[in-house]
DNA sequence: CTTTCATATTGACACTGTCTATATTGACTT
DNA sequence: AAGTCAATATAGACAGTGTCAATATGAAAG
């Protein structure tokens, strides 16, 4: 085997990965230096080097695969409500799996969530983030598709506008610009209210045909 | 006069943010350190924490001198706009000037924009900061209530759903989400197509009165 | 057993924010 | 007009950061 215990610390570049995903479950993304992730994973502060080249990378690392973990959420979500249901889910309700996964995700571990998006730390133009992230944004606009009537109204629009609200929202809540009376139902509920409005504005739509 | 020429430098303060804006204009806020800020305004590293006892203090008087800059701009938008048509606007149009508004800003100045959402960098617990967002978030929410029916929907989740669309396409733009394909259409015009959305849905909602 | 080379360590450098001690200087008091 | 005071600016230091270079370690290959 090529990737059990070999070497020195044995597989340092996953010791590196889990101790920065630790951290940030804890705190913000700016809590996890180099130097403290090395300390965590118990080598000396320039040991990630040789796995990462910069801090940069291994955040970018560790975004890639968070970004995998969320459509693995997605997929896991609908298989679970087909079996439920023993049929197959029309496209309104793959997108609210979409739409609550995501939800999910974001307020149960925010500080993943934000590193995401963090275009300062992560390297969207590489593959390996790339591809997981498409995956996602491909599968909603897959499912706009078959629910929108090209002519009325461009399915593109549609997806970009979806996203973004379903981003905005989260991004926005941990500002704390949501909060108080502006958000007196919080969080999931409020996260439902909203997908309620997307369903109504996507049954409207596709009525129309 | 207590505010133009008096002192050793002569109101570093505004010197400062304006050398703080200067750099925001060019780079992102990590460009924005307290000695690059000293160093363009002329005075040691030092002298900043005379008037902001640390960085966070600095961007949050930048971030909320920027909120109302916004909400100004929404303002001379509705006043140009009314003083053309010779009438007042409707609670739609008003909406779409402030849609707007913020639209041209987030892309004309990214980085700007970007502060303004910055939570770890910029207390939004503040007054000072927290006035100017609310009067815009109250803005909106004001002409929401005037087109919504109470009885079929809540229009609060209306106004946090059109501002979590408006800032999210603007902060999924920043990461390159929307690019290519994407985003064929881009920019400002994408941004009209959503604002459709947005009168189409609200215009339905107002005829189900 | 020796060589080899990926991996890990130590130490250094430039940069950051922020603290302390010191110097400057405009404005007010007498 | 002279002298005091308080606000403002400076210089230097410190701990923390990412990253680079030189060195050490040790598992696998010959």
């Amino acid at each position: 085997m090529a990737k059990s215990k070999s070497f020195h610390h044995g597989d340092l570049k996953r010791a590196l990965m889990r101790s920065a995903l630790e951290i940030l479950d804890k705190e913000d993304v700016a809590g996890v230096t180099i130097r403290a992730v090395a300390k965590r994973a118990g080598v000396s502060h320039a040991a990630p080097a040789n796995h990462f080249p910069d801090r940069r990378a291994l955040l970018t690392a560790l975004a890639a695969e968070q970004f995998a973990v969320v459509f693995d959420k997605i997929r896991a979500g609908i298989d679970a409500k087909t079996s439920d249901t023993r049929a197959d889910l029309d496209p309104l309700d793959r997108i609210a799996v979409l739409f609550d996964s995501f939800l999910t995700y974001g307020l149960e571990y925010p500080y993943r969530y934000q590193l995401l998006w963090r275009y300062d730390l992560v390297d969207h133009e590489v593959e390996i983030v790339k591809q997981p992230a498409d995956r996602v944004y491909d599968f909603l606009v897959g499912e706009i598709e078959k629910v929108v009537d090209r002519n009325t109204v461009d399915p593109d629009t549609v997806s970009v506008t979806i996203w973004s609200m379903m981003h905005g929202y989260l991004d926005l809540r941990m500002t704390g610009m949501f909060e108080d009376r502006r958000d007196r139902i919080s969080g999931a509920p409020r996260a439902q209210a909203m997908l309620m409005i997307v369903r109504d504005y996507l049954h409207d739509l596709g009525s129309r045909v």
